[in-house]
DNA sequence: CCATATAGGACCATTTTAGTCCTCTTTGCA
DNA sequence: TGCAAAGAGGACTAAAATGGTCCTATATGG
């Protein structure tokens, strides 16, 4: 389903959490309570989304985490890679020349287009975006007409 | 990675070596050998499009299966939609209701903009454009352009 | 009636994922 | 100086998803 993982989905939820209110240092715990999730599991995430430079942490008694960056500048790519790895739709998007199926395969080249599409998506996709409760429009319409329709295969009874 | 099974990579890479040969019905070892994978795999995921109706199948000697459409008319969402499942970036992105943390996620609806994003991404990416080996040009920078940003929590200090 | 196909599932092994827990280190403060 | 409150890091486990195989039934053409 082209589906975030079910950590990716608590590291937005917990970012945009951090995100409206972004001066005072959050803990584990206290997140945990307001985006009501196992403190264990929110821990984790918090982890995982410090050690990809997304937040700063602060050790010892009055620690936590803060945004290390400002809401606007942190961009949904950002999140999902801290906690899935690098965005790509296939295998072979990213890793070089290891997949064996290359010469069969013939059509590598477009998915990969595809997923840069969608990654340029994603980047522009801030959690400053997600953070707030309503707008956010994205131009659901536009790519429609833009794509170039070259027509070698395409369209022969329609 | 937000990214496709091994089915749905094989599913497209087989509707792909139909789409180049349309005119005639291909087996399920023909298109293995092609494609160079394994048999029973290939035609498991040939009966899963064709359950999904974007082939057609003839059984019987001299059967195999055809294009239901003609590869213009046939999208990469069809294609990841039938063997994923409908296209959705979060659970509640089509589940209605069922998720108990509604309340204090405070992101579902700005997620279910991207989701709606991709899909409409991958809505206007056909079957033509994935088995033709060359361009496919996606409009990798137009949405950052076109994305309001409505800047509530949004840049505070850059 | 036989050979060739698909249809539909059952089934299994492996990997991935989610989640917990334990031990260590850092830090503030009484 | 010692304790309590935090995070760091990693080991571990249970459950689910995934990939892949195989078997039986059914349809079709010659």
């Amino acid at each position: 389903m082209l589906k975030l993982s079910k950590m990716t989905d608590y590291a937005a939820v917990i970012m945009a959490q951090i995100a409206r209110d972004p001066e005072q240092a959050h803990t584990a715990s206290e997140l945990a309570a307001r985006v009501n999730l196992p403190q264990p599991t929110v821990g984790k995430t918090l982890k995982m989304l410090s050690r990809s430079g997304l937040l700063e942490s602060r050790r010892g008694s009055h620690g936590g985490y803060v945004l290390s960056r400002s809401p606007a500048e942190i961009t949904a790519s950002d999140i999902i890679a801290a906690i899935e790895g690098p965005i790509g739709m296939t295998e072979c998007s990213h890793a070089d020349g290891d997949c064996e199926l290359q010469n069969t395969c013939g059509v590598a080249d477009n998915w990969q287009r595809v997923s840069q599409a969608i990654r340029t998506l994603l980047d522009c996709v801030t959690l400053a975006h997600l953070a707030q409760s309503n707008p956010l429009k994205l131009p659901v319409q536009l790519p429609i007409q833009s794509v170039t329709l070259p027509s070698t295969v395409a369209s022969r009874e329609h």
